[in-house]
DNA sequence: ACAAATGATACTAAAATAGTATCATTTAAT
DNA sequence: ATTAAATGATACTATTTTAGTATCATTTGT
């Protein structure tokens, strides 16, 4: 059980050295450089990324990503969409049938009810967020 | 992304039929019959569940499994240990070597403080609360 | 022309989840 | 005693999700 896979986390590490570089793009062997994700995995991230109009990639020598969006206006829920199959806690079992059982639908919305929390404190935490924290609590 | 696993839901079945028992024990197949759930995985489910004692099993001609804890006191929280590998949500992806990103430790602060919220809410759902609510929304 | 970069896409590997199969053992009923 | 009905133990298989690799095509600055 997981909230975040690994494609999401080295998405946020990857967005997060991104928006430190303020205007300037970096290359896939900057990032890997830096945050010592495998390169091929990595590159498939920023593309999609890139496809997801988060990053601005630029082609040849030269090139790189370009972040493309406020980092405020970059919340964990819009990556986890992105990465992650579902962001669902709860699917029924009974998926078309009628749930034959119904003091367990109890449970479903229980469960439900715990998602909607989740998905609210997520969408709050932006990368924005993330570097502001990260200064104020580690500065030297 | 899910909080709760088929095997975890299974179990939550079960035991609400177990505990609308009151006494008596049931076998696989009246559980099978009632809750649809494939045979040889049901019987595994309520031989992990009797190991860990919260049922308890007899074999031969008029075995069956029995209840034997007080609905109230199964939390949610202690099924999903029992079912699920971990109940971690955030798993430092640099799991022995000192983390080089500073920022995304907040990353992790931040889930690590969802998790405990959700394990909170977890451990508040017992067997006993699945059915009261049960009774109290569904009652005809 | 060439090297340095990303685009697109297909493939493989590992782990977690979901389930099956089978033989052994116990027990009640006859 | 025999048999049928139940669980115990355990090993196996299948599916799905996650994680990662490989490769060829395309673009671009020098």
């Amino acid at each position: 059980m997981k909230l975040i896979t690994r494609n999401t986390d080295y998405a946020i590490r990857a967005l997060c050295y991104l928006a430190k570089q303020e205007g300037k793009s970096a290359t896939v062997v900057d990032l890997v450089a830096e945050l010592g994700i495998p390169r091929p995995f990595l590159r498939k991230i920023l593309q999609m990324l890139s496809a997801e109009g988060i990053l601005r990639s630029f082609k040849g020598a030269g090139g790189g990503f370009l972040l493309c969006r406020r980092p405020a206006n970059i919340p964990l829920t819009e990556l986890i969409h992105i990465f992650q199959n579902t962001i669902h806690l709860n699917e029924c079992v009974f998926k078309k049938k009628i749930c034959p059982n119904r003091s367990t639908c109890v449970l479903k919305k229980e469960i439900d009810a715990i998602e909607t929390d989740v998905l609210n404190r997520l969408e709050r935490i932006t990368i924005a967020s993330l570097l502001k924290n990260g200064k104020k609590t580690f500065r030297r």
